[in-house]
RNA sequence: GGCCCGGUAGUUCAGUUGGUUAGAACGCUAGCCUGUCACGCUAGAGGUCGUGAGUUCGAGCCUCAUCCGGGUCGCCA
């Protein structure tokens, strides 16, 4: 092992070309692979910009060459010598033309053999990959994305710096909340028995600097839910959060596609055409069975309850009485890809969102088969093609619900996977689109009231204040989600400045006045003197990033993510504490059966 | 909390009906090789089959439990 003495790294690897030859330079990184020849030696240089391939042969100093020849993979070295254009080029690398003709070698580190090879195109468990995280971030393909994920946080904050926007930092121990995911509790030694929750957006925090006349903030900020994980969720996360003041919700929405636009170009070079379309929720559950659809393909869904009502299928007719409805997707000309066997699959998919089956149609040049139009009369069987302009090579997929909930669910799923399956989607489209005019009240089973879809300080739609207590499922928010390629990459909405209208909302939500109190005073009473109309949205930096780069799984785009258990392989956390720690916090640890 | 998939050399996998000494590729070690770049050639080392119990004359294989990982539904204002 030796020290870099007065070598100094004076260029990285990946952007040397043919045109930098002749230049005398060191560079410095890991070994990624040696291929000794005997007489001549390569050995490529890796480091946090791409490959180098260094060579040594019979004109090389006797000394370098012998400490070459013991080079391993994974030694940290710095090498000096002259870049060349090589004899044999490749284009295998962007570096391919070029070698380093090196006449110093210090190995800095030595390093034992890795549990895994460290280079792209490996196939190995995703645990052990966690377990060794720094190992594998060195891997190209896992290392480019946290690269570019800094660069795209440096175009938002351009942007925004550039509309005036100012970056606040608010707290990361702050007071729980009753609604909304679980929050992750932080004991106060100070308070025994009192708690802190990390938050899981800085939506208060942030309104609260409206009120303060800050006008236009955003915060690249860590949140925390503690609920289960999924490929694009992580109990700890990234959100590009803004709020603006004396705006209206087309502003917010203006405001945020310029960012993408912006960070797009900047990161890119996409051109992202301006203003996004905009569809109001109802639509995009009536067309797409989805809040968040993906407008890259067709298989739109077509609403036949009125044709079927009463038809001679229970199935269908009983769905239709106990107030749910009958729709479904016409795979036009599928049915080849469409195979009983394929429409077997779709029938789980169907189940696993609570469709109690899937019925379904294909028809093909050499006949018919149905699941279900055996019960139809020849009329009713005609008049159900008809309406889905069925024609042969079309496979119809038909789900009938007593709740639109699962008809939409189960429908909206099956478009997505039959999208999927059969190549209807363009993968290089960027769709962007606002799904707008959701619902301001969704009914909870599970609390048997009404509850915020969004959250309790939303402006609901003035025309529709008149039903707040009488029709609360009609009622619509004035709240958008950003959606692109089917992902909900942000969403926001504008809030309510009328302490009036807060209560009558809050009440409305079942709030008693004292919970009420108890959860919000602070943000109520700051309402009571002078507060601007303002509005804003967050965006899951992370799942941008992901659509950004088409990457499918949420931890790739974090250096250091979570497992599903919610723990980190490589350190292992989380983990039992000392008693000691225990008794400080006074926490009494008591585990269930 | 439910459902599905997986766990065998360092890694990725194969392993027949339950039957002698559990195989391959890559990696690793040693040697050879002057234009490789998934370098090539020769030789070698490397295994408590996730863990525990059970069935059996005999278990990598069958049964049960359990742990770990991935996906997903619920959940995620």
């Amino acid at each position: 092992m030796e020290t870099m003495g007065a070598l100094r790294r004076t260029h990285y690897c990946g952007g040397l070309r043919a045109r930098d030859a002749g230049t005398q330079m060191t560079v410095a990184g890991s070994i990624a692979k040696c291929r000794d020849k005997g007489g001549v030696i390569f050995a490529d240089l890796r480091d946090t910009t791409g490959i180098l391939q260094l060579i040594f042969d019979d004109s090389t100093d006797r000394a370098v060459f012998e400490k070459a020849s013991g080079l391993k993979s994974e030694y940290v070295v710095i090498a000096a010598g002259t870049l060349r254009e090589r004899e044999a080029k490749t284009d295998k690398l962007p570096t391919g033309d070029v070698e380093l003709f090196v006449t110093e070698l210090r190995v800095l580190s030595g390093a034992e053999t890795t549990p895994f090879e460290v280079r792209d195109g490996i196939n190995v468990n995703d645990q052990l990959r966690l377990q060794y995280r720094y190992l594998d971030l060195r891997r190209p393909s896992m290392h480019e994305p946290i690269v570019v994920r800094a660069r795209i946080a440096q175009a938002i904050r351009e942007y925004y710096d550039a509309e005036h926007f100012i970056e606040i930092e608010t707290p990361m121990l702050i007071k729980s909340t009753p609604e909304g995911a679980r929050d992750y509790l932080v004991p106060s030694r100070v308070q025994p028995g009192h708690f802190y929750a990390l938050p899981q957006s800085p939506q208060l925090y942030k309104q609260l600097l409206m009120l303060s006349g800050f006008d236009r903030y955003y915060q690249i900020v860590r949140c925390f839910r503690d609920e289960d994980l999924r490929a694009n969720r992580q109990p700890e996360f990234t959100q590009v959060d803004m709020e603006m003041s004396f705006c209206d919700e087309n502003d917010v929405m203006t405001v945020n596609e310029g960012l993408v636009k912006h960070v797009f170009q900047k990161v890119l070079g996409v051109d992202v055409a301006t203003p996004f379309a905009r569809m109001p929720y109802s639509e995009a559950m009536a067309r797409y069975g989805s809040d968040k659809p993906d407008t890259r393909f067709g298989l739109e869904l077509q609403d036949v309850t009125d044709t079927v009502r009463g038809c001679g299928f229970s199935v269908f007719s009983g769905a239709i009485e106990a107030g749910g409805s009958v729709r479904l997707i016409n795979a036009k000309g599928l049915a080849g890809t469409l195979t009983r066997k394929e429409i077997d699959k779709l029938v789980d998919v169907a189940k696993t969102y609570g469709a109690k089956g899937l019925a379904y149609t294909r028809i093909t040049a050499d006949g018919t088969t149905s699941s279900f139009e055996k019960f139809l009369t020849d009329e009713e069987k005609a008049a159900l093609h008809a309406a889905a302009n069925a024609e042969a090579g079309d496979v119809l997929l038909v789900v009938a619900d007593a709740k639109n909930d699962v008809v939409f669910a189960a429908l909206g799923a099956l478009r997505l996977s039959v999208g999927e399956k059969c190549g209807l989607i363009d993968k290089n489209k960027y769709n962007f689109l606002w799904v707008t005019d959701f619902p301001f009240f969704e009914y909870s089973d599970e609390e048997g009231r009404w509850m915020a879809k969004h959250h309790p300080f939303t402006m609901p739609r003035a025309e529709d204040l008149g039903r707040v207590e009488s029709d609360p499922g009609s009622v619509r928010a004035l709240a958008y989600d950003m959606v692109l390629n089917g992902v909900e990459i942000g969403g926001g909405s504008m809030r309510i400045n009328d302490p009036a209208l807060q209560d009558r909302m809050l009440r409305a939500l079942g709030f008693t006045e004292q919970r009420a109190r108890d959860s919000f005073g602070f943000l109520m009473d700051a309402y009571r003197y002078g507060a601007p109309p303002h509005g804003g949205m967050a965006f899951g930096f992370d799942r941008l990033v992901m659509e950004l780069l088409h990457i499918e799984s949420i931890r790739d785009v974090i250096a250091f993510p979570k497992v599903q258990n919610a723990g980190e392989p490589m350190s292992g956390c989380p983990e039992t504490v000392d008693e000691k720690q225990l008794r400080e916090l006074s926490i009494a640890v008591r585990l269930p059966e």
